[in-house]
DNA sequence: CGACGCCTTGAAGGCGCTCAATCAACGTGG
DNA sequence: CCACGTTGATTGAGCGCCTTCAAGGCGTCG
């Protein structure tokens, strides 16, 4: 797969397409957007706490993470962002940024300039509001990592984050089947869940034994989707994902 | 405190001109608003998940919090609103409600059709802009508490909790020397802070002991301000507060 | 005064942590 | 080709924070 900036264009307007139609100008004005593509290592820092960005980035392949640490150096991973997300578009209104990001695994992503975003923006008011509503997703997920980790057992949090994982990445086309490819350490999913990477191994050897998935080397594969939405209470309404057109 | 119409307006005004200055056409626009006041008992549901609401809330007495239960009935607390915040303004481009909004205590709210907002961000993109920086913030808030939640202690988690809302309430001049009105039981508070109410109680009187707070009947001081800041480790960027002018 | 809500306290147990060692897979350089 | 270092997955033992389950205290209000 090449990522360049037209492909980073085409995976956003893919993106809001699924929730409304793009008029032909406003595709246009998407397509005609400057993307500087970069290619990153594992565990790299995107942008940092404290920055003031004049850019935003948008993930094009790989994994990325917001994340924040304590003071005594312990990581929280507050998101994990496929190819589309959009990690970082707060930065068009908070100035300083509350956040890190970085990569996960191998990744590549694009930067655009807030000038453009903001000019976009101006001449095409849908736009803003589809920006907007893309904040609200990354915000309503936020709220209910809030509540998987702070109401359910490590098991279970586990089976409900791969819930969401899953049916995101079927959103945007990255899962054959019920497998995907996850190429995301243990200890980094342990900072996602909110448990040590000790723990997690220990989860993850419980979930395989209870046949709800199968996970080496860099995939995933959901043996039980039915069980494990159980397991992880999971429901998808907050996701806000566009239901398949019935009409 | 007489919380009537024009009231919730100004609140909003004020909160809005805290990060910049409005127009007065900006400001007539707000002040035009019609809104509709309603008093609410303790623990009263405002909306519900799944609701599809034509209008958003303003906090204009007493605190609100937004929340969502697991399908055991435990319930997590996501976030808690003080006056002048809008707890479901993500509503305006999420149809469909993703979680559930009480009163915590008895209190005001304020309610505004969508069309009005809509029609008042049509006519004035900088109040679209803050709107949308309104929604961000909250964002910000609740991706720090994944953090509290997920890698602090509860002792650790509690004291930063204290810190925020002291914060926050300052910013709504709510605080007298360092003591604020919290109308809140133990047990809303641990469903907040992701733990027991049995375990909240044993914390709160380790934070008492220690002389960082003292806390008794729906009153809150903090004794040590330094002191508990250090404990919760708190830092402030995530809240967005404008910086007291210096020019 | 009794009922109710909330705070408080005790005891026992479990989930998840810490610390540490081992294993497996892989890339590198000699 | 193999020794070696590195990184990540795995396992074990012990412990501690927090939970669960109860019971009791205390203030408020009908």
């Amino acid at each position: 797969m090449v990522a360049d900036a037209s492909y980073a264009t085409s995976l956003m307007i893919q993106k809001l397409e699924s929730i409304f139609s793009l008029s032909s100008e406003e595709k246009q004005a998407l397509q005609d957007l400057p993307v500087q593509v970069e290619v990153l290592k594992p565990e790299q820092d995107i942008v940092r706490i404290g920055d003031q960005p004049s850019q935003c980035c948008v993930v094009l392949e790989g994994f990325t993470c917001v994340y924040k640490l304590t003071s005594d150096g312990k990581r929280q991973i507050l998101a994990l962002h496929v190819p589309g997300d959009m990690p970082d578009l707060q930065s068009l209104h908070l100035q300083v940024l509350d956040i890190s990001i970085a990569s996960i695994s191998s990744c590549k992503v694009g930067f655009i300039q807030h000038d453009c975003l903001r000019r976009i923006c101006e001449r095409h008011p849908r736009l803003t509001a589809a920006f907007w509503r893309e904040t609200l997703v990354d915000a309503s997920i936020y709220r209910d990592w809030i509540l998987n980790i702070g109401q359910r057992d490590a098991y279970s949090r586990v089976a409900h984050f791969l819930c969401e994982l899953l049916m995101r990445l079927q959103a945007v086309r990255a899962v054959k089947g019920k497998a995907f490819h996850l190429p995301i350490t243990q200890a980094q999913l342990a900072d996602a869940i909110g448990i040590t990477s000790v723990h997690m191994n220990r989860v993850f050897q419980a979930l395989r034994s209870d046949g709800l998935i199968d996970a080496t080397r860099g995939k995933v594969a959901i043996l039980d989707w039915e069980r494990l939405r159980e397991e992880g209470d999971f429901d998808p309404l907050y996701l806000h994902l566009r239901k398949p057109r019935s009409a």
